[in-house]
DNA sequence: GCCACCGGTGGC
DNA sequence: GCCACCGGTGGC
């Protein structure tokens, strides 16, 4: 039990952890941890790894002594999340509102509204594999308890045009803009997390880093 | 000049 | 009181 390096599989490959015995002095017996990047730079600290990772990875639920993901720390992570909760709703919020069904797209059924439809479709999508096709039998509508197919969303059945199509696609190009703008502001809020927990900017380890200062996010036709 | 190693302490 | 984090330095 002195100096043991293995492969850390909570981190990307080729991560290493390092376990070192003090041997001497007021702490001997005490151990130190130390994770080594694939290219060899050696880190002695969370905060440490969390600047040289970067937004590449959550390190939030990882626990720097024994290298493992932590569930119970997933609950510590509450200000985090409320934050990407905030971003999330924002989005979905504007994608609902900009969220034009198509004409051929109608409920089944009474108080059906639009919600409720995306929602139905939404659900049929994530629980079965087979195409939405909507209620084929048009007996649904006058006695939904004995035709409704049970395997299909709450709607008549439908066609897809190409127009659809084409409204599609340029919702996902917007949507991918606002996500876009969402994951920039929480970058820079990180950042400001760094300046703020980090004391001055210039400490020792971010001189040592050899790493570019290159922070930009996607680029702006990448989207 | 580097870095392995232990000390010191702030935050909990 | 503990311990994560980082400062400081002795040995090379």
């Amino acid at each position: 039990m002195e100096r043991k390096r293995w492969e850390c599989s909570a981190l990307p490959q080729g991560w290493k952890k390092e376990e070192v015995t003090r041997r001497s002095g007021l702490s001997a017996g005490k151990s130190d941890v130390y994770y080594y990047s694939p290219s060899g730079k050696k880190f002695r600290s969370k905060p440490q790894l969390a600047r040289y990772l970067g937004n590449s990875m959550d390190l939030s639920t990882f626990d720097f002594r024994t290298g493992k993901m932590l569930m119970s720390k997933i609950n510590k992570n509450r200000q985090r999340m409320r934050y990407d909760g905030l971003n999330q709703a924002k989005v979905s919020e504007e994608l609902v509102k900009t969220m034009e069904l198509p004409k051929g797209l109608q409920g089944v059924g009474p108080g059906c509204t639009d919600e409720t439809l995306l929602s139905a479709i939404a659900s049929a999508l994530h629980t079965s594999t087979m195409p939405i096709t909507g209620q084929l039998s048009a007996a649904v509508e006058k006695n939904p308890g004995v035709w409704l197919n049970t395997s299909q969303p709450l709607c008549k059945a439908f066609m897809v045009t190409d127009e659809d199509i084409r409204k599609q696609e340029e919702l996902v190009q917007q949507v991918r803009k606002k996500l876009e703008e969402a994951l920039m502001a929480d970058m820079f809020a990180h950042v400001e997390e760094i300046s703020k927990d980090g004391g001055a900017p210039l400490d020792k380890d971010l001189e040592d880093d050899e790493e570019d200062d290159d922070v930009r996010g996607p680029e702006a036709d990448d989207v």
